[in-house]
DNA sequence: CAGTCTATTGACTACTGGGTCAAAGTTTGT
DNA sequence: ACAAACTTTGACCCAGTAGTCAATAGACTG
């Protein structure tokens, strides 16, 4: 029927693609107002006027609020756990070098691209029941790349951990506080804090060398 | 004209000290709540059937909502702060054995008594700001008592920290996310569990000797 | 250009939650 | 017992917000 075969068996047409993108466009912005304020502080006209539409368009999109923080969380932790399954998929050296490459990068994500995302990973408990269980599912497996360095240390002897979810609980909760005590730094002064916090956080596996 | 001499002057009548108490109940009641839920979840509403009271009593009490959570917040606060500058004062032995005698301590507190109250210390950022600063003001006297132990063994050389403050945000940050880990645990495996943080966050100050 | 599918609007409903208040109920002191 | 002070009630107001929907504007296609 068409005169170009190629990319006959395109599964999406071109309106498909513009409604993705527009989806695309909602859940960035929801997980950046989510991310600043939590879940019951957000309404959805609040949404909606940072994209310049109207509450109805969203729910043009999604079936409610619930569904869209979902989605929102959802595609914020993806890209985030990603990047850091890559990382460690890719970096070579000791255990102590891989970890501590690891911690910095998930602060520097978290301070520098998704400063106001924090909220989404803390304290999920004003949440409602369904958007809950999503998050603690990303924490979940955003944990899961540490806890794959950490122990991969235990077993080579370089590190030293009384226990290690205790150990991953500790690093995780201190780094999900990072964004709230860099947030006012200076570039250079921020880049020390989170120096500094690696640092730090490097100790709770003890043995390892410095 | 009264007699009995004894206790003339007290300042404060019957029916003041009834009132005192009943406030007493209302901050108690709140607190919890605040703790469980925070602050957007919890109606007056809420507090007041708690409490087996109308919504109109709360408001015999306090002018709204905001006082009372700022009140509420302020006497779960510095009963636990005060508890622990009691034991700051009184406990004996090196800075390594203080140390940890108040890390004890204080999950056992956040845990046991006030597993709820967690929420108050946490994450303030959906709060007004009024109730908001109260909190942060709260946070910087509770560090203080840890500030005081660290920087006593930083002095005598048991201690080797890369930065005060960034270990102390750290031990507080894995700290004030203890009750989540130990929630659902059984009294033995629970007083491990806390153990195990207590060793752990011990390792954030290094040089101590175990 | 006409017709159809897509996207957006804005007015509407229903409900929740903070805050008010006059009236009723309860305690207290004399 | 009585009056005054204290406490509690429940109905009420109002703003904000999740969710609905018919009407409309815009884009794509024959």
């Amino acid at each position: 029927m068409s005169s170009q075969p190629v990319e006959v068996a395109a599964p999406v047409s071109r309106v498909q693609r513009k409604r993705g993108r527009r989806v695309q466009e909602i859940l960035a912005t929801a997980a950046e107002l989510f991310g600043e304020r939590g879940y019951d502080a957000v309404s959805l006209d609040d949404v909606a006027e940072r994209l310049d539409v109207t509450k109805g368009s969203l729910y043009y999109y999604f079936p409610g609020k619930d569904e869209l923080a979902v989605a929102a969380i959802e595609t914020l932790g993806a890209d985030w756990t990603g990047r850091l399954e890559r990382l460690a998929a890719t970096v070579e050296g000791s255990p102590h070098e891989r970890l501590r490459a690891l911690l910095r990068e998930h602060v520097a994500i978290a301070v520098g691209e998704y400063p106001a995302a924090l909220r989404l990973f803390l304290v999920p408990s004003t949440w409602p029941a369904d958007p809950r269980e999503r998050i603690k599912e990303l924490r979940r497996r955003h944990d899961q790349v540490f806890r794959g360095v950490l122990e991969e240390g235990l077993a080579s002897g370089d590190f030293a951990v009384t226990g290690v979810d205790t150990t991953l609980q500790c690093m995780h909760a201190a780094m999900a506080q990072a964004p709230l005590w860099c947030g006012g730094l200076e570039s250079e002064a921020r880049e020390r804090a989170l120096d500094e916090l690696a640092d730090t956080l490097m100790k709770l596996v003890a043995a390892a060398a410095q």
